[in-house]
DNA sequence: CTTACAACGTGAACATAATTCAAAAAAAGA
DNA sequence: TCTTTTTTTGAATTATGTTCACGTTGTAAG
């Protein structure tokens, strides 16, 4: 009968409902306040069914890490067939990371809070795993998109491996978050609009890393402009990037 | 009788035991397995004096990234008397980190949970504001030594006010720090020096962002060359930076 | 239809760890 | 030395993650 296989489903709904719960109750209480408690009551199931689907509440937040991180993966992914030209597409990495933290405000401080459980508590090792294995698809999109400016004539790396040129975009790019999204908390650092300085900056360092021609920097319009394309043309995000 | 100051005096000894001991238990046993219950009988005292020195275990927590910043805000201070060339000076920022990471290796851990926890939790709002003063001149110090390098005509930001060139600056340094310290979480960003390749982004970034000339940039041996010197002159560290 | 069996759901009980507080001890002052 | 104040103590309390013995429900065989 295919009873069972119906019934499997099911648990698999279950799981994804349990999921969301906890998501809510993040985003309304804090990380911080989550408890197992409020999520069955919220679910109207038992504490000890949660503990059906997850064997602890890190794994339960491994688990949702692993579903953005999957999510991202798969925006940044959407930029392999996206005809543009090389910088177009480099900035289309930033784009998606805009708009993927756009869509998930909490990601940020609850990837920092697991990937610090996780790195000290061997407990969940395939959930971790399953973790790294969505996020290493991302870190090879991006070193392509470099690759592929480098072998247009339009990038100089002088030697450095495109790995390592996309560690210092990364590192932009999540500095940049991290100080952004400390919700007032480094004020030396907040600015009014974040996301049009992380493009500059951007913009600096691929000058800085050898961009060819060196002399057509894109202003602070323009930039707005690609970046609204990218949302519009890759994403079907029709908002503005500020 | 000068007793009472003797006594505040010893309080402020003990205060500053315990936080010591803290700090041991986080790198030995790791900051989620710290315990207030195993600080005190470290200490040898009872749990209750602790709390007699800080209102909550997250009170603690706050006070120890307090005290990290301090030390951190006072290593980049060193650098405001150093007389030194504006490239120099700009690196001394970098090398300045990379000492406090090495001497701190837990501080980004610790103090991303807090920020975690301070930011949701109003709780301990004095202490939270202690934090935020011991960062502020970081961030002034740094946009200072950017200031210089403009006024030196060195670096051509085009109008970017110098604090906002700092957070780009920043973003890469902590952003790197982040990749770099997750230890092993980040498979795909690992390299075998994260140090020198900071150096080169550093590098890129100021080229990008403006430097005059654009044509000088230092090679691998003259950075590590360069990042030894400071630590030698500025931070009396002989070591090497790899 | 009944019964045996397995899978699932339940929530009270348990374990751990932060926090409190009443009582004991120590120190200060008279 | 006695009284008062301050400090220290650790057992009790609280909060929360986790377990598990039991009841319930669904499934398949007789």
């Amino acid at each position: 009968m295919g009873t069972r296989e119906r019934r499997q489903r099911e648990l698999g709904h279950r799981e994804q409902l349990i999921l969301e719960t906890a998501r809510e109750l993040i985003r309304s209480e804090g990380l911080l306040n989550l408890q197992m408690a409020r999520i069955a009551e919220k679910c109207e199931y038992a504490v000890g069914t949660l503990y059906q689907h997850f064997a602890s509440k890190e794994d339960l937040l491994v688990e949702l890490t692993r579903q953005d991180t999957v999510e991202h993966a798969s925006m940044i992914g959407r930029l392999a067939d996206w005809k543009a030209t090389p910088r177009e597409r480099i900035f289309g990495l930033a784009a998606a990371d805009m708009l993927f933290v756009r869509r998930h405000p909490d990601h940020f401080r609850l990837a920092q809070y697991v990937f610090c459980e996780v790195v000290w508590n061997a407990a969940s090792a395939e959930r971790r795993q399953a973790v790294l294995d969505a996020q290493a698809p991302i870190a090879e999109f991006a070193a392509d998109i470099v690759r592929d400016a480098v072998t247009a004539g339009q990038l100089d790396l002088r030697g450095m491996p495109p790995e390592q040129a996309v560690i210092g975009l990364w590192s932009l790019v999540i500095g940049m978050h991290n100080l952004v999204h400390a919700e007032g908390v480094m004020h030396p650092f907040l600015v009014p609009d974040p996301y049009r300085l992380m493009c500059r900056h951007i913009q600096a360092l691929l000058n800085g890393q050898g961009w060819q021609p060196q002399v057509d920097p894109l202003d602070d319009a323009a930039l707005d402009a690609l970046i609204q394309k990218i949302f519009t043309e890759v994403f079907d995000e029709h908002c503005s990037p500020a």
